[in-house]
DNA sequence: TATTTACCTATTGACAAAGTAGGTAGGTAA
DNA sequence: TTACCTACCTACTTTGTCAATAGGTAAATA
């Protein structure tokens, strides 16, 4: 049960511009240095944030990323969602070829539907100005 | 975030033999082919649960696994945490080698541990027991 | 003694995570 | 125009773990 550092690193990293404002583009090197991530692999993580439309994209000099959002509006669920491509704890209990051959009679599945919404709930009910308050 | 197949597949033989109720010894050939796992990864698993003391473990004709405890002593988390390792969400969290080296100072920490201590309680919550009742 | 069963060690194949490498396209300022 | 900065794109490598397989050994019973 684990979350992958993509998805931990996309979220300090939505938290470090939230953190700093969206007065200015900040370029990705300059988190890359400041979040200790290595620029390459960083790279792909804001490019996917970015397709998705959770921050805004600038080339050039004096260019770089920022949120297009208040902090308010980005939880914590959606950003893992999105790098993590699923929050599920179990794979047997989602659709597609994952999916269990025993999931209809299985009598372990209500239990992980039942931790598979916890999680979720918990998660989306966390936002990134909840995390910039606490220390 | 994902539970694998060696715990899943630990959770629902531990709830064959409560099913079963603990008469007799159960050969692991028989389990395997009734829960439709191979029988060689099923060993491995069935090592785990027997060292551990989950089960008891008999030679010969006649011979297999059984419970040695009731199904309400067994609780989901600790057959998880046997067969998994461990359920932290986040390796971050953990001590040893995985230990993030920005601990310290992150902020998304204290969310990962609460997150971390929600699943727990739940996991350790729900016994075999209470797996049996439900369908 | 033959059969049944658990137990042990090692190996394989597949796959994804994590990170690396090098180049291209777009935008700004001198 | 030129130089520079920055995001964007494609591909590759490395590493490690999961899942499963293979072949044998030891214990217990009929």
């Amino acid at each position: 049960m684990i979350v992958s550092t993509k998805g931990r690193y996309a979220l300090r990293v939505m938290l470090h511009f939230a953190l700093r404002g969206n007065e200015q583009y900040i370029p990705l090197k300059e988190i890359a240095e400041s979040e200790g991530i290595s620029q390459k692999y960083l790279e792909s993580i804001m490019t996917t944030l970015s397709k998705a439309g959770f921050v805004d994209a600038v080339h050039g000099k004096g260019g770089g990323y920022r949120l297009n959002r208040a902090p308010e509006a980005y939880t914590v669920g959606s950003i893992l969602k999105l790098t993590e491509g699923s929050l599920a704890a179990v794979s047997c209990t989602s659709q597609g070829p994952a999916a269990c051959s025993r999931a209809t009679c299985c009598q372990t599945k209500p239990m992980w539907e039942k931790l598979d919404a916890m999680i979720d709930g918990f998660l989306e009910g966390v936002t990134l100005a909840d995390l910039m308050e606490k220390k």
